[in-house]
DNA sequence: ATTAAAATTAGATTAATTCTAATTTCTTAG
DNA sequence: CTAAGAAATTAGAATTAATCTAATTTTAAT
C-alpha cells in the first residue's frame, strides 16, 4: 500500500469529506500516475483496518473521514458535510438496547448558511 | 399518480425497509404492467411531500420507510435494518446547535442476531 | 538474482438510479 | 361528449459510483 500513507494524510489534513474522485484528483498532482481504483483499494483497505470511515449521505457519492468520534451536520439543499462534535451518546443508547453495539452514525439534516442565502438550489 | 397510495400502503403495511426493486416486484404482482420508473417516480414524489422517507446505508441501495419518528440498527454485516424506539433527541440536540435542526438521522450499528449465529458474511 | 506475494493499473463490468422521448391517462372547458 | 392540455407512465438509454478482472509492476525474502 504504496499510497495508504498519503491518503491518510490527507484526510487528516484537509478540511476532510473528500470523495474518492476528490483524493484522486489530489493523489495525481502528486502521484501522476496513480489510478482511481488504487484509490479506492486504499480506502477500501484503510476502513477496513479502522484508520478511516466512509461517510454516506443520501444521493451523494461516499466520503471519507477521519475516525475521531464526532457527529455531522448534513446540508438537506446541497448535501454539505460539516463536522459537530456532540457528546459521546454510546453508553446512553447502550443501555436501552440489548445487543452490543458497535459504534453509531449521526446525521443532523439542516440547510448549510450557503444555501440558505442563495434559498436557490445548488447542487 | 396512480400508484402512489399502493406504495405508500405497502411500505406501512409490510415489515418495512423495502428497497424499489422489492416494491417493483410487489406492484408487478398487483399491476403487472407496472414499469420500475413509475415506482422510483411514485418514491421520489412520495418523499418530496414528505410521506414517506428514504433510508440510505452504505453499501446497500435505498429503502425506503414510514415517516413516523424512530431509528434504525443496521447490521454491519448484512446490513440488515431493524426498527428501534429511542426518545427524541431533537431538543436536546437543537440546544446545541446554533442552526435550525430539520431532523436527523441516527444508525446504530450492530451485528444481527441472525450473523452473530452463523459467525459467516453473508451478503 | 529468483520467486512469490502484494499492489497497482486500465479498462470492462455492475448496480442503482435517473433521464428522455414517446405514449397513455386524466382533467376540464366548452 | 370531445378536444386540448397537463400529468403520469412506459421502455429503454444513459449516468454515476464503485467494483471486478486480468495483466503488469513493485516489493520483499531468500
Amino acid at each position: 500500500m504504496r499510497y495508504a500513507d498519503t491518503i491518510l494524510e490527507l484526510i487528516h489534513t484537509g478540511d476532510s469529506h473528500y470523495t474518492a474522485e476528490d483524493l484522486f484528483r489530489q493523489m495525481k498532482q502528486r502521484y501522476p500516475g496513480v489510478a482511481l481504483a488504487t484509490v479506492y483499494n486504499n480506502l477500501n483497505h484503510l476502513c477496513e483496518k479502522g484508520k478511516i470511515r466512509k461517510v454516506t449521505v443520501e444521493g451523494h457519492p461516499d466520503r471519507y473521514d477521519r475516525i475521531a468520534r464526532h457527529d455531522h451536520l448534513v446540508c438537506r439543499q446541497c448535501g454539505d458535510l460539516t463536522d459537530i462534535y456532540l457528546e459521546d451518546y454510546t453508553e446512553k443508547l447502550q443501555s436501552q438496547i440489548s445487543e452490543p453495539i458497535l459504534s453509531y452514525d449521526l446525521q443532523i439534516r439542516y440547510i448549510c448558511p450557503a444555501c440558505r442565502k442563495n434559498k436557490s438550489t445548488k447542487t
